[in-house]
DNA sequence: ATCCTATTGTGAAATTTGACACAAAAAGGT
DNA sequence: ACCTTTTTGTGTCAAATTTCACAATAGGAT
């Protein structure tokens, strides 16, 4: 596609299209980079470079058309069809992770939950999902077609996980263990450091600066 | 205390405290800047200029000191102190926050968890944690002396409840709904958006880049 | 048909952030 | 006491990212 997107334009290219989802619910045939602008805290003419990267679908005088601007986004980032998610770790975080709304919608299908504890193995979540053995990680991933994982182990097992689930050909994890995993170049992953946060919000307290 | 620390340090200061904290436990006196750097994936002289905004606290020849840097990090970063939370949507992301290893450790300390749905007020959480009313909220952020507010709540009522807690005093917000909130120039907010990362992962899966 | 207003797309400037390179200093060996 | 090795701290340069500014153009009004 395009030679080289900035890391963060990558990401807001995920803020912008659930801002135009929400204009698609409301009804909005058309939206404005001044408006996403306003409502994104950002800069309007970040909006029209970020877009730019991709082509000029806006109309001058007009703005976007909201339901092709999402259209366009959904290609670009990857959520015009289905991933196939197995979460690892039944601890509360994986648990609380099936049946996260916003996963579903935007194309990510939870296809199972597994762990080594033989207490929570059988275990129903929902009254519908069975967490299953991590001993059948192999063929849960094979026969389910799992194209990413999400790490939701204790710290000390998780480079474990990340290392098996790489061994057993994932190309995709999503990290929620609070330590930096080491995976090949081919192998992308996304941290979702919740301490972290925290900490980055105390900083900014203490520090006063938004 | 400094005039303008880049956003981007402060954030990875975080994750060096998180790998000093590694360090200590494994009884490591000092560690250096390439050492650091080997682990997080950053370049050496990135951390060095990093904790260089702070002052000059290593040692040249021999590196940092691992206890004298995690304290020195925990004043910069504030958590040198403890954080009165509380947390708002005893949904499942709230239910799991509560007890989340992590937070207690930084001295985050979860001083409750309110829900507006009657059906689960009352109910205890790891049974020993009440979910309460959110209508004695005011009562509970004067009398616990609340200082963040964690939003757990479905995305539709995410502004109100953030506009709640700012009408009572509160400086500081963690945010888990997908969207981002408008609040005044002193309250800090930081969030943390799971499907974001799902789909900030997916991108880069489709675009292969790292 | 022309003007006016709104709003995009984008080259160029400005700003921010990261990398480099090297002098300075600490520690240990000879 | 001096040399060698290691590693910091930082001034300077390079790269990445953001912001600016303005020409181009679409649409509606007169």
């Amino acid at each position: 596609m395009i030679d080289k997107i900035p890391r963060p334009v990558a990401r807001r290219l995920a803020v912008y299209y659930r801002l135009l989802k929400e204009y698609s619910k409301k009804g909005e045939e058309t939206i404005s980079s001044s408006e996403m602008g306003k409502r994104l805290d950002l800069k309007p003419s970040q909006i029209r470079k970020d877009l730019s990267y991709f082509g000029g679908f806006g109309k001058r005088g007009t703005g976007y058309n909201v339901i092709d601007l999402m259209k366009t986004i959904e290609k670009i980032i990857g959520i015009d069809r289905t991933w196939n998610v197995l979460i690892i770790g039944a601890g509360k975080i994986g648990r609380a992770l099936v049946n996260y709304p916003g996963l579903l919608q935007d194309g990510f299908i939870i296809k199972g939950i597994v762990d080594n504890n033989e207490h929570k193995v059988g275990l129903m979540i929902d009254e519908k999902f069975p967490v299953e053995d991590i001993r059948n990680i192999r063929q849960i991933i094979e026969k389910r077609n799992i194209d990413i994982g999400v790490i939701c182990v204790p710290v000390e097992s998780a480079q474990k996980v990340a290392n098996l689930l790489i061994y057993l050909g994932i190309k995709g994890i999503v990290n929620f263990a609070p330590r930096t995993l080491e995976v090949p170049e081919d192998v992308m992953i996304e941290d979702v450091h919740i301490s972290l946060s925290f900490k980055s919000l105390s900083f900014k307290m203490v520090n006063r600066e938004k």
